[in-house]
DNA sequence: CGTCTAATTGAACGAGATCAAGACAAGTGG
DNA sequence: CCACTTGTCTTGATCTCGTTCAATTAGACG
């Protein structure tokens, strides 16, 4: 009932395309080869599953609008965030390889992706070496956010871990000309900033006083604002290198 | 001053190798393809730095014996592991796409690595795609590594924390037979755990001493010894499915 | 208007940090 | 052989950042 069928095939890979080529040159063949692999596409609403943790995989989803998110879960409720997902993203490609998922992913908000059938995505491995590359790459793009997550949960304080994903998520959605100026909608609730960032609702909502009354951004009505970036970043110790943003072949 | 070379290139890829065969089988055309592609072996002293972070890469290493660790470090002088590396870990295979790494690789204790060029891992993605996916594999068991991390240093207590990550090596050092009867050697000092786990060496202390007193391992001397397997891994919430230990085709 | 859910703020609490001191073992140099 | 490091482990006392509990406000929506 989450699933449905809509005619955005077409611009299906554009923004997998604006992320690769921030990071490598994607040919015109591999981009044929690219929409090729897409299967259908499909809608999800917000809050709901889009992969149960365990479930064997034979597709990944490539994410073309909305928030998304990695999660787990302890016995006890407590909710820890591991990714956030925005377009561009091959929310489960992990699952190509690992064939299932040992966590869940759920729409945040209501989201789209673009169905990849892993066999076309192991075509893509025999055939696209280079292009399989920049699949791979994707992956430890993931990998790298993940260790930057680690040392934001292990060491950062409370005021920069937000910070921290405030300024990743303004770097992550340029990339996707999903943000401009310094600004980038983000309809996400408190309670799922603090589980991104290991912390409780309640003090994210102080955090985020803090952030404004110090002129450096406002999150209001689904919209954050960076009024200074320079000190945002400085206060999150904040640098973007582990984006790995520089054009190179790979 | 740091390298050295040995003799010890035949033995070089064993541990890789058990550590994939517990995953999926390895043909012996690819064993071959592995050994060709070693390089020198080179060894590191306690405390060496092996790779500093944003050092163009243009080889990795695979661990052959000891313990490293991948680090980042903030501002004011807080250190954070995020991945604990044992025998048969790629520590730094992720710059082969990455092309540089984002954090530290060092040494915890004396170490040995045996040395991949990156062009001949290149051609392993050309030859020998079904390797290739297998050394892509790894990275993405990296990532759900970083992923159970994340949960731990978000939401788990420090008691579980500790727990967690001493049943995650027993696990990874059983697969590398380097673990057996429920012990391990584990020559790393109580700020090592501290850094791994986001806590403070005081601290890791007292959640010693308390898995002491209620019988379920004993960390000392460089050694774990877990008394009792079941209730550790309750306390720590620990499942070994996120280490995808079912042999299948990837 | 009532009924949600999300945001906000205050007050008390607690897990883990910080500060400090001592114990113990392994060198190391005289 | 012994004084003297040096690093690690250990334990106690105090402090603090973030949690927990609780109450209020503000919107959105039927």
């Amino acid at each position: 009932m989450a699933a449905k069928s809509l005619g955005a095939r077409g611009a299906a890979v554009d923004a997998l395309l604006l992320k690769l080529r921030a990071r490598d040159s994607v040919s015109e063949k591999e981009e044929r080869a690219l929409h090729e692999a897409v299967g259908e596409v499909r809608e999800f609403g917000a809050g709901r599953t889009i992969v149960r943790s365990g479930t064997p995989m034979e597709e990944s989803s490539l994410q073309l609008s909305g928030f998304s998110c990695r999660y787990k879960d302890l016995a006890d409720g407590q909710r820890q965030l591991m990714e956030l997902h925005i377009p561009g993203d091959f929310v489960d490609l992990h699952s190509f390889l690992l064939k299932r998922l040992e966590h869940g992913v759920a729409a945040l908000t209501p989201v789209v992706f673009a169905i990849f059938p892993h066999e076309g995505l192991k075509k893509i491995t025999e055939d696209h070496p280079h292009l399989a590359r920049l699949l791979w790459f994707s992956t430890l793009l993931d990998a790298a956010i993940h260790r930057e997550t680690i040392l934001s949960v292990g060491r950062r304080t409370a005021l920069a871990r937000i910070a921290h994903l405030l300024c990743e998520l303004l770097v992550r959605l340029e990339v996707v000309q999903l943000a401009a100026d310094d600004r980038y909608q983000l309809p996400l609730t408190q309670a799922d900033l603090a589980d991104a960032t290991g912390l409780t609702s309640v003090h994210v909502n102080r955090m985020l006083k803090m952030l404004r009354d110090d002129g450096l951004l406002t999150f209001r009505n689904g919209e954050v604002v960076v009024h200074d970036r320079a000190r945002l970043q400085q206060v999150a110790e904040f640098s973007p290198s582990y984006l790995f943003l520089d054009r190179q072949p790979r």
